[in-house]
DNA sequence: CGTTCGAATGTGCACGGTCACAAATGTGGA
DNA sequence: TCCACATTTGTGACCGTGCACATTCGAACG
């Protein structure tokens, strides 16, 4: 009978000591890297985890540590540009950190829903929770429950707590709001997010005090949902009362709806109403006409805020916690307007 | 002092059992819904453990079991809606089955980076792979590593081996391509994705069998990279040349790219160009003109398959494998050739 | 009233690592 | 030669749960 037939059992670190010739608690060693091992011994040790194809076992070790290296991701509407690319750098970065990354969808963004994705959370031992979410409910839940470990969410300037992470959208809204402004426009609209992301309401406040600062009179927002279907039908709606020259949208996909709608509507974009949008999404230079937007950089906020939730873990010291500016890029969706 | 003071450990079953005064067996019972326990007796262990808050450790659970509850996906291009959308039903369908996710993002195509990719999940002891990713090349890292867990992945018809999930794109290109020749186009140009991508693949297969079945004489494919910029450069030079009336694209977003180099040559969409595209992202509806694709059901894929892996993890019926027809979602972007 | 049998519960160990501590080994100087 | 001390290695317990098996309990039956 052959020596290496399919073992019922994956090999452990006894197994490898055996064969080795050393304790099992050396063999734990050479696979924490302990600086007082020989090198022979160490070479030894890792000779025979090759050739038994050696993997230790997480399990055993998160619960012999009491660790789980585990973070973990609450998420809404993940499928979504942003979002998603900010949960792949998590994963990078969490990665790179030796840690592993689980995600929890939210659905929908009742409590009973948050809870249970917390839960699920939880349930694993996660170190550290990242929330990309309707923050504002999220929050309040995380509150009650007392949570007992370290969490941050990709957040506003403006620090609603301790937990957030700079970034600052009014000022990227200010910067599209002033634009507009400086085109000569003078009648401009707001398309807003679903006000429970603390995103939406950064953007939204960045753009009343930019129109607030230059004295322009505004109107209330529109609160929509992210989607360009809501974009086309809040355009629709808008352009029965054909009162303004330009539309400042929360982000990208809510300004391709809306400039479909302006299409439909027979008018020209930017010749009767020109638009801005929030994110640069990859396509949207792309969109007819290319749209002038915010850029975000999704990756470097993820990395960031990665950076941050470890530094809680290991109580690490207090990085600073700069914001990053957004850029604007003007592209051809934005003119000044027709009188 | 109190007693509920913040304990330095959680509470085990066996502080649950001496509370409930039971052994740690019978609230394992309660816990794993064993039939024999006396529901007096049950309902006093839930007390307890509702009064202590208990959650089962996860890690110990595991490896008392031999069994993680885990399965992995190993993704490329995550941020794109596909992906994402395929990855968040995944997630939904794991959770309801009990199961948790991790997920590895691919950040290039190279075997060590899938290598390590793997090798991250396979620490986790992940009980199964579902690969979203150029599957070609992350095929024979895994026939090569011998990984010994079963693995699935999002693929087209034509089994290339008994790990695919049946999605039939050979058929949604069929009928995209031959959209295309009834409204009276023969001169067609396919756009095509990375040529190890096995959707791509068969789309273009797809295009190629229509278009040998009509009888109608095609030039080379021109392998793109998904995205949107590569439409636009792709377009403007095969717009050098212009002996075609349409073109055929692999996704949506190298289709608005493509519009976007048509319009810039001054030519109309669709009375000089029709345009088709693949996979009905939400943003299609709003492109200029609004995209005529190929619908693409993600969320119902990544449910198949994941009920497929869970299938083949617990050794249950091999399920019927049956094919999703796509649906050709007729828009403004196509139309009769001008002559 | 003893026997039998199923339901309900308890006992002890295994899972695969890590930790604290003990022991062995090597090294240099008095 | 022997001791002090650093380096390297070994021993045994422990983390929290599930499993196999033993035991107790209770009811039914001849």
């Amino acid at each position: 009978m052959p020596a290496d037939l399919p073992k019922s059992r994956a090999p452990s670190i006894r197994d490898v000591a055996r064969l080795a010739g050393v304790s099992h608690q050396t063999v734990s060693r050479v696979l924490n890297n302990h600086p007082s091992i020989r090198d022979s011994t160490k070479a030894r040790v890792q000779q025979v985890m090759d050739d038994l194809q050696y993997r230790p076992n997480r399990a055993a070790r998160a619960l012999s540590r009491g660790t789980s290296r585990t973070i973990g991701v609450l998420s809404a509407s993940s499928s979504q540009y942003g979002p998603a690319s900010s949960i792949a750098a998590i994963q990078d970065a969490a990665r790179e950190a030796g840690y592993y990354v689980n995600t929890a969808n939210l659905t929908s963004a009742d409590p009973a829903t948050i809870e249970a994705a917390l839960d699920h959370l939880m349930l694993q031992s996660v170190e550290g929770i990242v929330v990309i979410a309707p923050q504002m409910r999220v929050f309040d839940v995380l509150e009650q429950l007392s949570v007992a470990v370290p969490y941050v969410t990709l957040q506003s300037t403006g620090s609603l707590n301790e937990h957030g992470l700079s970034f600052d959208q009014i000022a990227g809204a200010r910067a599209a709001t002033r634009h507009l402004i400086d085109l000569g426009h003078r009648n401009i609209y707001h398309l807003a997010g679903p006000q429970d992301w603390i995103e939406a309401e950064a953007r939204m406040r960045g753009f009343l005090d930019e129109m607030g600062a230059m004295d322009v009179p505004t109107t209330a927002p529109i609160l929509g949902d992210w989607t360009a279907d809501f974009g086309y039908y809040a355009g629709r709606e808008l352009l029965r009362v054909r009162d303004f020259t330009a539309i400042f949208s929360s982000n990208d996909q809510m300004a391709l709806g809306l400039m479909h709608a302006i299409r439909d509507a027979g008018l020209d974009i930017p010749g009767d109403v020109s638009v801005v949008g929030f994110d640069d999404i990859p396509e949207a230079a792309h969109f007819w006409p290319p749209l002038t937007t915010v850029r975000q950089d999704f990756a470097e906020l993820g990395r960031r805020c990665m950076a941050l939730l470890l530094d809680d873990i290991t109580d690490g010291p207090d990085q600073q916690r700069s914001a990053i500016i957004p850029e604007l890029i003007v592209r051809g969706s934005t003119g000044p307007p027709a009188f």
